[in-house]
DNA sequence: TAAAAATACTCCATAGGTATTTTAT
DNA sequence: ATAAAATACCTATGGAGTATTTTTA
């Protein structure tokens, strides 16, 4: 077991080698300062240090001039091989850092320009995983991040909320029965889905019989396990979808209309990330959504 | 001129790399912090940091056990590379760092401990150089610390006061005439030198005939360039020399005796180094020298 | 005298400590 | 049940900023 790294009794940071470098080759204090963009005072406390912690004088200056000493030209020398492969160690592993952003359906509009801001602040690339899953991949670690509709009620997740979208309710354009009263409708209150056959998304949906008041319920129709199925059967008139609205821009379909749903409870759209062992910028990105979200406000 | 070395938007520090190695080799955040004697919570934010820092997890923990992930074993890989060669570059320096302590004479006994307690303390070593000049080699970038008699008047001069000493006065026992006198005595006082024959050293040396108030001096019998000439022209008996007492047990001479002077204006013993420019280590072996200093008190 | 490094001070960010909670076996 | 990592909270060190002084070519 590898007890020494031969620096250990050493106060010296990466800080002091950055600053000693600059001023190495910039011969000046004043313009190293400006390279590191610190101030010139702190580059010389900077340099002192290393030079107290070293034990040896490193460079030699008057107002004039900035010489390194032999002590300090052999330093160079060796952080000069050191400090770019260090440098390229640490590089590759920012360079294939991927946060995988997974997604039931309806990715929000918002999140691309999230995305964007993201890599562009980081450096790191992002992913984004469609899986038809409750948590998205999330739970199956094929997810770092996960965009969320509804409840999750999974307490092994740090959540955040995006926003909330009013919901349509989807309607064959041929379909029969109750139903295609429905279809003739612009606008419909949300309690009188009662009774109607509602297609229900078992695994990513958020709508539910339960989700009405006992005894004013839609009547379950059928299940689907994603949202394509789900479409279908509303286009094949299996029943009533519920969903939220941008699904009338994002997943137009020839053979379904959408009705405005009043006084529908709003969907809420969240971001979830595993409240332990998350990846190491999942919580970066939360806080970017979180930012974008209150400047929205 | 290089402007990149390759780690600069990175907020990566040693104490990151040396945090990470650490649990990487123990296996235990908890082991690892003590080694590294430091608290466990402190070191789990560290390696958090680290792994934030560059985008990817490089530890998967859990309560029981800890592992690498593969981005973890490749940074592992490299450092174990690096961080011993940026170890060895740096303690190269150290290893030579050696601090140059001038003196003209009577190196008080005080400073061989001192001596060892700073090379205990910082690894370096301590050459003891004797240079015949006021500054004891200060001046002439002979010695980086000095330890000076009298007040150096040397405005270019950082000091610290080591004590005062008390003086004697120097008689050859063979002398003729008025020092035939004091020759004989055990203690007198300092006016009673007043008229009396005075060598004085001029270079190393602390005692003038101005020292005396005006009319009531010694006479200057002859000078001398350094210690061992004052001592022979003393015991030659070309006069009368004034010396602190510390002279009669580190050079007692058979031809001289020593007499002890009253009222005597105690001599300041001091360490200087130079106000600008000075050794690295220097401002650290003054700040050794007044804590031992301070402690006696 | 002008340009640059060195001080003096002030402030705040953050590394680290202690106490506690959570979690996995 | 237990041991270890993670969180919460607090404190103090010291890194950095601004203003000023000192120095040398």
């Amino acid at each position: 077991m590898n007890t020494e790294d031969g620096l250990d009794g050493l106060d010296v940071e990466l800080r002091h080698l950055r600053g000693f470098v600059a001023v190495m080759e910039e011969r000046s204090f004043t313009y190293a300062a400006h390279r590191l963009r610190i101030g010139q005072p702190a580059l010389t406390r900077t340099v002192r240090a290393l030079e107290e912690a070293v034990g040896a004088r490193l460079l030699d200056r008057s107002t004039r001039r900035v010489e390194p000493t032999e002590a300090g030209r052999r330093l160079y020398r060796d952080l000069g091989a050191l400090l770019p492969r260090l440098g390229e160690a640490l590089r590759a592993l920012c360079a294939k850092a991927t946060l995988r952003l997974g997604f039931t359906w309806l990715l929000p509009a918002a999140c691309s320009s999230l995305v964007s801001a993201f890599e562009a602040e980081t450096g790191a690339g992002v992913r984004l995983v469609r899986r038809d899953s409750a948590l998205a991949g999330l739970d199956t670690g094929e997810a770092d991040v996960a965009v969320l509709r509804g409840d999750p009620a999974d307490g092994s997740l740090r959540v955040t909320t995006l926003f909330h979208e009013p919901r349509v309710a989807a309607v064959s354009r041929s379909a029969g029965g109750a139903a295609a009263a429905v279809a003739r409708r612009r606008v419909m209150d949300w309690t009188e889905l009662a009774g109607l056959p509602l297609v229900v998304n078992t695994v990513s949906g958020t709508v539910r019989p339960e989700h009405w008041p006992e005894g004013h319920r839609p009547s379950l129709a059928c299940t689907s396990g994603n949202f394509d199925e789900w479409l279908e059967a509303v286009a094949a008139g299996h029943g009533i979808g519920v969903a939220p609205e941008s699904v009338i821009h994002r997943q137009p379909h020839p053979d379904v209309r959408f009705v405005r749903l009043k006084n529908a409870p709003p969907e809420a759209v969240r971001l979830a990330v595993p409240a332990r062992g998350a990846h190491p910028l999942a919580a970066h990105f939360l806080k970017l959504a979180d930012r974008a979200g209150s400047q929205r406000r």
